[in-house]
DNA sequence: TCTTTTTTCTGAGCACGCTCATTTAACCCC
DNA sequence: GGGGTTAAATGAGCGTGCTCAGAAAAAAGA
């Protein structure tokens, strides 16, 4: 059973679709690996040749709009200060992932949060991607290097920005932007 | 069957004390509630009228020792800046939980990143005792208030240390406390 | 002492995420 | 076309955290 490239990248399209929209009526919780695998009709087992975990179609969804964050990001012309861009950056990546921002906590607690440090198991491409972003955009501001422990600090900050907003009250997140704004000029105070 | 409050407190620590050995030697993973309750000398549906869920016994380790530090911090006196005695605080809280470390993630995952804001189910406790001491050692620095977003920077920051804490993987944690150095230093200057 | 009430304990059982032996089917070679 | 090889799909089944109807036992009432 030999399966062209398309058809597979048709079949995790599938599994994408339909598990984004479980998710959004249902929740995270509440929708099984078997309901996702029945809306993208395939069996339970399959689902797992497409992703090693329930978590991990979040966290792909998540990497796909992020992506596209960086990329709209790096075609950007530089701002004034350092600050004035890290915070564009963030503000993009919330954009493109807000759809999933109900559901995104357990992708929050494993890819990012516990990586406080190293690559672990080579699922950090999270926490990397977004801190290639940020020492490109540093360069750009003049700074040639961020030290690591500089570079955890900023990490701690963007992380809590993201809790924030995983389970932020206010109409249109409007707090969460409050809370990066101060965050990062802090940051660059320091 | 009425139980005294002392059976039961007994009970209880049973439980805590043989889930923290298992935790200890075989991981929490690998750890099952099954094991816990035997080892405990209990039913495993009785487990859970002790603790909701599996997290909820490292909960409990937690707590425990978070308070014993609060207590020591409280009676400590007032050290020159309010950063230093911030600083004392945290280390102290990482000394009282260090036998944790290794098992401590699932908490931090539920019970500090996601309630970013708000007490959500009740559960907030470690984060609301752990602010009241900053807020005490803040008053006693003559900083009578913290604005609500100054309050969220910092949680960033703690967090931030903890999850880096429980994956540190310097000789004795002290990259850890390059880190906590570096976040409350930067915060004061703020 | 014997019911009745109340509280706690109990473990079979459920639902879930995930695995893995087996089946299915595309491709290759003759 | 037919046999062989290999990649992918399948779904019964496993182990887990947790539940809940019923049993057990202590206290209260008579």
């Amino acid at each position: 059973m030999r399966i062209t490239a398309e058809e597979k990248e048709a079949t995790r399209e599938r599994i994408e679709g339909a598990a984004l929209e479980l998710f959004r009526t249902r929740g995270f919780e509440a929708t099984t690996t078997r309901d996702i695998a029945k809306a993208a009709q395939i069996a339970t087992g399959t689902l797992f040749n497409y992703f090693v975990a329930k978590e991990s179609i979040v966290a792909a969804l998540a990497e796909e709009g992020l992506a596209k964050a960086h990329a709209a990001a790096e075609k950007q012309p530089a701002a004034e200060t350092l600050e004035e861009d890290l915070f564009a950056l963030v503000a993009a990546e919330l954009r493109q992932i807000r759809p999933l921002r109900k559901f995104i906590t357990p992708v929050l607690e494993t890819a990012l949060c516990p990586l406080a440090s190293a690559t672990q198991n080579g699922e950090a491409t999270l926490r990397i991607r977004h801190l290639e972003s940020v020492a490109r955009i540093a360069r750009a501001h003049g700074v040639a290097e961020i030290s690591p422990i500089a570079l955890q600090v900023y990490w701690s900050l963007y992380t809590g920005v993201l809790a924030y907003w995983a389970a932020d009250k206010s109409p249109k997140q409007e707090d969460t932007l409050a809370l990066l704004d101060n965050s990062f000029y802090m940051f660059s105070a320091w």
